[in-house]
DNA sequence: ACGGTTCTTGAGTCTCCACTCTAGTTCTGA
DNA sequence: TCAGAACTAGAGTGGAGACTCAAGAACCGT
């Protein structure tokens, strides 16, 4: 059993965690980086965690979550409220958002196993959004439905990663300036 | 003055490490795995390159003069020219597009000096996109033709960047399919 | 207020990395 | 061909990073 303090310093070191990727990325988080942003020297940090890997995969498994709050969600029956339901996501929770992209890109570049997640929440994602796509415009066939959620996805990602790079970026006009097209 | 067999193994070293480069990205780029890769030892690698900075540098600068071998270009004065030369970089020497693209954003996420370059390198591409637009369109205002290269090159990262974590993905048809919106 | 559990500390281990050094080998131009 | 320069091998250094450990301090149910 977890005693109060315990608690505590737990969710202090996550906080620093998820800061510190959020601004480094993957390679960059050391345990001496946690440590010291979270106030806590090492035998605390491996008395409340196993090891860096587990807190790093903690982080990322709440951004992931914060992503996809909804898997088969209500309210999201149209394109619109899926781009909206990302640029929420985005905009609400820049840390957590930047903490997903940073690791997505960063880890799916070396981390095999990252790698196939990103692809694979991509391929759920692209699902969605093809359905949503077809719910509201009947007039397209499924192949150009499919190319335009290509277009749609890529747009989006690519407005991700400047935002990642520029913070100043105006993330949720573009994104949703994207709908008028096609 | 170099010999020989010096300029051959500092090949070899290079080849190496835009290998590993375009394969493990920025971080996971060691000394040892370059010299595993080039079959050279330490010694060798020192005496031929002052510090693995200085190799990296060189692999990266070569990449990015394969992006842009024509800052001011000839046969650039249509969009559908420009995507077409951004096509004919990443398909032709892929590896090397890797290596841009992998340090772009493993290395843009982190390093503050080439975050400043890839942010740089991006304004200047979308004023020559903008510019190109003008020229085939003139109904089309400065601001809506800013928008629009906007989404065009986001949309361009995004495929690029889906290519690097899945090689299958088909680049070239999804690029090219991107002139046919707006 | 007592005893067992949980927390914290901080020095210490082990491994990996970038980089150095030296002694020996190969090249190359005169 | 031979001397000086360039190259190579491979052991070694120093530092950083992940992780451990033992001993004392704080916590908490009884």
């Amino acid at each position: 059993m977890r005693n109060r303090a315990g608690i505590e310093t737990q969710e202090r070191i996550l906080a620093a965690t998820k800061r510190l990727l959020a601004e480094r990325g993957l390679d960059g988080v050391t345990i001496k980086g946690i440590c010291d942003a979270a106030e806590v020297h090492a035998g605390s940090f491996y008395n409340l965690f196993e090891s860096k890997e587990q807190v790093v995969l903690t982080a990322v498994r709440e951004a992931i979550k914060a992503v996809d709050p909804h898997p088969t969600g209500i309210g999201e029956d149209h394109l619109g409220e899926l781009v909206d339901a990302y640029i929420r996501f985005v905009m609400d929770d820049q840390d957590l958002a930047r903490v997903y992209l940073t690791v997505a890109v960063s880890g799916g570049l070396t981390d095999p196993a990252i790698r196939a997640r990103v692809l694979s929440h991509h391929e759920d994602r692209h699902a969605r959004f093809v359905a949503a796509l077809g719910r509201d415009r009947s007039d397209i066939d499924a192949e150009q439905a499919s190319l335009l959620i290509d277009a749609l996805l890529a747009a989006l990602n690519g407005y991700a990663f400047q935002w990642l790079l520029d913070p100043t970026f105006d993330f949720e006009t573009h994104a949703r300036q994207l709908l008028s097209f096609g």
